[in-house]
DNA sequence: CCAAGAATCAAATGACTGTTCGATTATAGG
DNA sequence: CCTATAATCGAACAGTCATTTGATTCTTGG
């Protein structure tokens, strides 16, 4: 094959990275291809050569991002645990995530907007470009909705086999991820408290809320 | 004084409204003035008689936004009533502005970036124009952050007082803003739950987060 | 009815951005 | 040592957008 100089190998993977951090700091939008490049000590047109365009790379980050963290729980799920416990761990993985790798969990909570409103009925010269996206964006929003699932069904299971009070199920996992998602926005490494403290804090909280008590 | 056609009489609060939403479909970056324009029947040119530019005109939406909903806290935080009583009213008002108009609650959360990315140490040609925007950023963040400490307080008077439980007051009013934010994010008009509902299990979730024990 | 200023618009400007193209450089396999 | 091709870049293009300018239309106080 080819080049892969050895000061400046920059494959795939880095660009997606460093997508994520610049995406953090400025959004989508304001985010320029120059600015993404600089941050990996490439040109814009370098960029071309890894990704078809803006909006894939945009969806690039948003899927590695969301992959990650759903074969997290994945796991977490399969395995054989009580709710409490299995709930507990999925918080815990999740908040964890988001502290760990801010730039990622704030792209899935801020640029999701971005990525509904790219020009599909727009004038675009290649046709099969957008079909593709269409395809992949809408796959990564049903893998979202899975990723909601996998707490939601927790928290259902919870309540049926008694280890957590009646609450309405939707509602509470849709505050629950926003309340973690929401930590991207605060969290800042090297604060009071470290990421596995935030998760703690998260973990005792929705316990509590729903009113589990074995804790 | 001048104009106002019976016809198309658009002051300032219309234009700030029609932003709102604009920028709630599209964020900040992504709209245009002429997209604000469309909105209220005007050209982009004429929303420069109104606002001084484009961010100003952010500034404001976010101002009007973060004002009425403190109105609303401070009047409760002023009352005569118990932590818990004043806690679930504070809830039930924040999530109820959110749900009552998505479009300034969602600009609340997502358009504070945008706020920050203006170019303040650009080529701008009008330096006073800069220096007030700076200054009135300043205020804002200072307001928001005043917004955080009503409820930060009353939890924290909460647990002194003995109506809830010991927590990290700070993670979980942070928690709790993030799970209320979250909602201008999927709440839809006309859905399953009303924004009253929504509020109900807001406020009947947090207090059993903080292990309220009067409910 | 008049004059002043408020509200609006069309058109032009200047800057910036995503993207393409052709050329160049470096690498790995034969 | 070649050669195909991966990786990169400089330059150019076409489009969009915020903003300015100068003129125009309306409304109201006198």
């Amino acid at each position: 094959m080819a080049r892969k100089p050895a000061d400046q190998s920059v494959d795939r993977e880095d660009i997606l990275w460093a997508a994520a951090e610049v995406l953090h700091r400025n959004g989508y939008e304001a985010t320029t291809m120059k600015d993404i490049a600089a941050q990996v000590n490439l040109t814009a047109a370098s960029l071309y050569h890894h990704f078809k365009n803006k909006d894939f790379l945009l969806l690039n980050v948003l899927e590695v991002g969301l992959d990650l963290t759903i074969d997290k729980l994945e796991r977490i799920d399969a395995s054989d645990r009580s709710c409490v416990e299995k709930l507990s761990a999925m918080i815990r993985s999740h908040v964890v995530s988001v502290t760990g790798n801010v730039a990622v969990g704030a792209a899935m909570v801020f640029e999701i907007r971005a990525l509904l409103n790219v020009s599909v009925g727009a004038k675009n010269s290649d046709e099969s470009f957008t079909r593709e996206f269409v395809a992949r964006r809408n796959q990564f929003f049903a893998r979202r909705d899975y990723f909601e699932g996998l707490f939601r069904n927790i928290v259902r299971a919870g309540i049926e086999s008694g280890e957590f009070r009646e609450v309405d199920a939707a509602i509470v996992t849709k505050a629950m991820l926003g309340a973690h998602n929401w930590v991207g926005v605060w969290f800042k490494e090297g604060g009071r408290l470290s990421g596995e403290a935030v998760a703690d804090v998260m973990v005792d909280t929705w316990l509590a809320a729903l009113g589990e008590r074995n804790g």
